[in-house]
DNA sequence: TCCTTCTATGTTACCGGTATCGTAGATTTC
DNA sequence: GAAATCTACGATACCGGTAACATAGAAGGA
C-alpha cells in the first residue's frame, strides 16, 4: 500500500501508541479511527491508516476488553469433538457468532461432569461473554458458579425444566418414544433399545425412558436396555457386535433400535454377513441421521436431529442477549423428525 | 466451604482488589497467593484463600496477560469442523495444550485462503501465544503477517519445504503414490483417481501428483483425475454417483482410488446395487482409514493417516517453543500406512 | 551488639487499550 | 459581532492484573 512501509520490517506487535506517534496524533485518535472513524477528520484518518499499515499494527482486543468489559469470546464445552454431531453444533455456533466478530473457545469434557466443572472454572478466567454447554447434567458447583457469574449460558441437545439460563434442543425422550412407536407400527414387537452409558448423560437416560414408555403404551413388554460401553469412540464395530450377540442370545428379538446411526450401520452390515434379513427378519433403526445411513442398503431408518440448527440457534440467542435484548422464552424445542427408510419397512 | 460465604450472593466478577480488601492485604499479596503461594506466610495465605472462596473470585487472565504478555491461548484454523479428521487433530491439540493450562480458539475457513487470512487477522487481535494452521497453502499476506508477528506457527496435514515456521504431517504425494502402486501390484491397470478440488488445497494437488507419478512409474497411462465438487460436505452419495458415472462412461476402468473413505464407502455400496463385483471387477480404495471402512463388506482398502497424532505433535512442539526451547527439526513427517483390505484383494 | 541477609508484604509503574471530559478553533445564529 | 453550537482532537483516569523495586521487622553472623 504505502511506500513508507519498509519491507520485511513490519513492526512486531506494534502498539497503538507507536502508531499514534508515527501519525503525529495521540492514542485516542488512533482508537477513534478504528472504532468511530466518522468522528475523525478524513485527512487525519488517512495519516493514521497509513501508519497502521506501515507498522503492520494489529489492535489488541484483550487490552480493549479490559476496559470495555467484553472479551469478545464465546466458550463452548462439548463431550468430544470426535462426534460429528457436536462438531456440527460447534460449526453452527461458530457461524452465528463469527458474524458478530466474536471468537470461539472450545474444550471437550470427555462426558465427565467434574472435568467439565474444572473446564468451566478455567474458561471463566478468560471472561467469555457467553457460554455454550452440552446437555443439562452439570455439577452443582458448575451451576452455582455460572449463575453467579451471570453471563448468558445456553445448554444444548435437550430440553428441560430447570435450565441454568437458556436451552436449545429437542426432547430425546419424545424422539426415542416416537421411533419406538414407529417400529411398533411397522410390525415389530420384540424391540431392543441399544444405548450408551446413561451416567452423566441425560440424553441417554431420556431415550431409554422414551423407549420404555412407548413399549408400555403399545402394550408390549419393554426388554432390558442393551448398554454398550464404548470407551474410546462410537464405532460401527460395536453395533456389529451387538447384532451377533443378540442373534445367538436373544433369537426372538425382531428389531434393534440403536442410539446412534454409527452403531446401526455397523449392525446393518453385520446382519448381512450373518444372513439376517433386514427389514423382514430384523428391523434396524438408528439415531442422528448421518449421511452413511442414506447410502447403505437397505437404507437406515433413523431420527433426524437438528445438530447444526441447535448451534446456530444457540449462537443467535446468545447474540440477542449480548445485544442487551431479553430472550423469551428461554427454552427452544427444535424438534426432531422420524425418517422411516428401508431398514424397518416390512412388506 | 467457609461459613462466611453468604449463599446466593457469590460475588459477580469480584476483583482482586475486593479480595485483598476482605483479606486485609493488598492486591499484590493476593496475586502472590495465586501464582507463588510459597512466598506468602501460611496464615496470610489462608485468610486470602478464604476471601477468594467467600467472594467466588475467579482471576481474570485477560488482565494478567496484558502484563505478562501471554494470553494463554492457542488458536487453530481448520477448513471445517465437520470433517472428523480435522476434529481429531483439534482434539489432539486440545489434549496437548490443556495440560499446560492453555485454551483453544477455533475457527473454520471453509477451505478458502482469503477467509483464512481475515480469520488470522481477527485471531491475532486476541494475541494467541501460538497458532495451528491446516495445510501449507496460505495467502502471502497471511504468511507475512504471521512471520512478522513472530509467534510459533505449526502448519499441519502436509510436509513441505517452505513452512512459515514448523510443520507436522505426512506426504500426501507419497501416500497417493503408495496407494496407486498398491493397486497396480494388486493387478489393476485402468485406475482412476477421484479427487476433490485442488484449488487452495495442496493436499488434493499433491495426491493427484502422487497418483500420476505412480502410474507413470508403472508404465501405465495416468487417466484424467475425476474431480468432484462437493460443495456442502463430503458425502458418501458423491462416491456413489462417481461409480454410476464411471460404470456407464468408462466401462474399462478397473479401479477407483478415492481421496476420502467417505466417497469410497458410498462407491462400495453403490457398486453392489449396480452389480459390480468388488474387488474382482472393480477395485476400490479410499483415504483416511475411517471406522466405517473396516465394517463394510468387502472391507475397504485405505491409507491410514495419523490425524490425532498430528494434533498432539503440533501441540507438543508449540509447548516446547512456548517454554523457550528451540524446536529442531522444524518439519515432522509422521508418515502414513497403506491398509490393504478386501476391496482391492483380487484373488 | 551491630551489620547483613532473609522474609513478608507494600508501593509504584505499567501492560494496551477506551470512556469521559475538556478545549481550541471554526461555524452558525440572531 | 457576541453568544451558542460544532468539530476534531487531546488529557486524564482507569480496566484488573503483574513486574520490579522498596521497606520493615526478624533472623543470622562476626
Amino acid at each position: 500500500m504505502s511506500e513508507t512501509s519498509s519491507p520485511g520490517k513490519l513492526g512486531f506487535g506494534a502498539t497503538m501508541a507507536e502508531v499514534a506517534r508515527r501519525a503525529g496524533v495521540t492514542k485516542m485518535t488512533v482508537s477513534r479511527v478504528l472504532r468511530h472513524p466518522e468522528k475523525v477528520n478524513p485527512q487525519t484518518r488517512e495519516r493514521v491508516t497509513e501508519a497502521i499499515a506501515a507498522l503492520g499494527y494489529v489492535p489488541n482486543r484483550l487490552a480493549g476488553g479490559l476496559t470495555s468489559g467484553a472479551s469478545g469470546l464465546v466458550a463452548a464445552i462439548v463431550p468430544t469433538l470426535r462426534h460429528s454431531l457436536f462438531a456440527d453444533t460447534l460449526e453452527g455456533v461458530s457461524d452465528a457468532i463469527a458474524e458478530a466478530g466474536l471468537g470461539l473457545i472450545v474444550s471437550s469434557s470427555a462426558y465427565m461432569t467434574d472435568v467439565e466443572e474444572s473446564q468451566i472454572r478455567s474458561i471463566l478466567e478468560r471472561r467469555p461473554d457467553a457460554l455454550v454447554l452440552t446437555g443439562l447434567t452439570h455439577t452443582k458447583n458448575s451451576r452455582d458458579l455460572l449463575r453467579a457469574f451471570g453471563i448468558p449460558v445456553v445448554e444444548t441437545w435437550e430440553t428441560g425444566d430447570d435450565p441454568i439460563d437458556m436451552v436449545v434442543g429437542y426432547s430425546n425422550r419424545a424422539a426415542a418414544e416416537a421411533m419406538t412407536s414407529e417400529l411398533v407400527r411397522a410390525g415389530y414387537r420384540r424391540i431392543v433399545f441399544v444405548n450408551g452409558p446413561s451416567k452423566n448423560n441425560e440424553r441417554a437416560r431420556h431415550r431409554a425412558e422414551g423407549y420404555r414408555q412407548a413399549m408400555q403404551r403399545a402394550g408390549l413388554e419393554p426388554l432390558p436396555v442393551h448398554v454398550v460401553h464404548d470407551e474410546a469412540a462410537i464405532r460401527p464395530e460395536t453395533g456389529a457386535r451387538v447384532v451377533r450377540a443378540v442373534h445367538t442370545e436373544q433369537p426372538d428379538v425382531d428389531a434393534l433400535f440403536f442410539t446412534s446411526d454409527v452403531f446401526a450401520v455397523g449392525a446393518l452390515l453385520a446382519s448381512r454377513e450373518l444372513g439376517i434379513e433386514v427389514p423382514q427378519q430384523m428391523g434396524i433403526a438408528g439415531f442422528h441421521d448421518l449421511e452413511i445411513g442414506r447410502v447403505v442398503s437397505p437404507s437406515l431408518t433413523t431420527v433426524h436431529v437438528p445438530a447444526t440448527e441447535i448451534g446456530r440457534k444457540a449462537g443467535a440467542i446468545l447474540l440477542e442477549r449480548l445485544a442487551g435484548r431479553p430472550v423469551e422464552p428461554r427454552r427452544f424445542d427444535l424438534g426432531f423428525t422420524i425418517v422411516a427408510r428401508e431398514s424397518t419397512h416390512r412388506r
